[in-house]
DNA sequence: GGGCGCTCTGAACAGCGTTCAGAAAACCAT
DNA sequence: ATGGTTTTCTGAACGCTGTTCAGAGCGCCC
């Protein structure tokens, strides 16, 4: 009786069939570029098809959202193990950073794209969604920084937040304008991270 | 002969029109939403006509989008006023933070849109563009803060990205991830600053 | 082998930016 | 006022987009 278990194989094989190809275009020309019948094309199937085995356009986006926040995951996974406190936050925020450079049109699909679909990726908010534990990555950091007195204890939430939204704010422009940043990126990163530290030292 | 006067009066007007509905359309839709046909049913023209005025889609952005940063200019201008330096720096803040959440696709438009058409706007580097000029009023307060002692002598470009990567940071999240920053808005944004300038501190 | 069900597709719909030949209107000179 | 020139405008088209749906084709079970 295998039949029904290759019929499911075969399914899930076409499904990530579209899915590498949709990944691979959104590498290479961002997710506006990002094209149904391209991706028909890529697998040599119907347009048409695509819809057997997602709602729209939009649902292959949230599919490789939630890989995306996966790479993140990997970016900052190293970091997390630094056993200094201070010094593992300054390597979260580095792996971030890199992951951000190194892969503009996935954090351009995460964080800076209309939130519209993003919504749904948002609205899960377990506690095993990808996104949601690489929050939590940093607010342990936070709290472990805290125990160590190198932070003044406040709501390590907001601190996590402040230290996120301020490296989020050098990368995305980075992406966006190219170009329009003076100074080298890592210096500013950098620069950045350690004069918010140092103000939100006890 | 006022007749060429007219006549260029009237092209002027129409050109005036043309930007009036796509400014109405971006507010309402974003810069995604705006559609030349969607356009040239406001103003009553042909699509085709649109073309006469204005080399393509882009360029109308493009227009918008200098617009825009006289706007945020205004906000920012009264604060660049404030005499106190330091205090100067927190209001040039809250002025650009709140023309980004009061202006939302406007911002969009100017700081999170693919930068393919901005190169021609940020290409300018004009002393007398404003999106150059904004930035310079960020850059003086820093320098003045700097004379007044109150911020470490390092280069003031440098500074002044810091605390506009980090401001930036905090609003587009705010925007494109709505509810997804758990801290208020308001406190996110003003401890940033504090932290980072307290750390910038000599 | 016949019938059922699943998988797939061609064709279509409505919308998009953009172009261009030609209609229409405005102007000028006679 | 009329004819001709110039400027302004538009209908129709091209190739693209996401999406839907009737029906074709094929594999499976009885």
């Amino acid at each position: 009786m295998g039949i029904v278990q290759r019929k499911e194989r075969q399914r899930a094989e076409l499904r990530e069939q579209i899915l590498a190809a949709a990944r691979k275009l959104v590498l290479s020309e961002g997710f506006e570029g990002l094209t149904m019948r391209k991706i028909a094309d890529a697998i040599e199937y119907s347009p048409a098809t695509l819809y057997l085995y997602f709602e729209n356009r939009e649902a292959i986006g949230r599919q490789l959202c939630e890989e995306a926040f996966g790479h993140l995951l990997r970016y900052m996974g190293t970091a997390a193990q630094v056993a200094d406190p201070l010094e593992r936050l300054f390597a979260i925020g580095r792996g971030y950073a890199q992951y951000a450079l190194e892969n503009p049109e996935e954090y351009r699909l995460i964080f800076m794209t209309d939130a519209a679909y993003m919504e749904q990726v948002f609205a899960v908010k377990t506690d095993d969604d990808p996104g949601q534990r690489a929050f939590d990555v940093v607010v342990d950091a936070v709290r472990a920084a805290q125990a160590a007195g190198h932070i003044r204890p406040i709501d390590p939430t907001l601190v996590a937040e402040m230290l996120w939204t301020s490296t989020h704010g050098v990368v995305s422009l980075a992406i966006t304008c190219k170009d329009v940043l003076e100074s080298p990126l890592e210096e500013l990163s950098e620069s950045l991270h350690a004069a918010l530290l140092r103000g939100l030292a006890p």
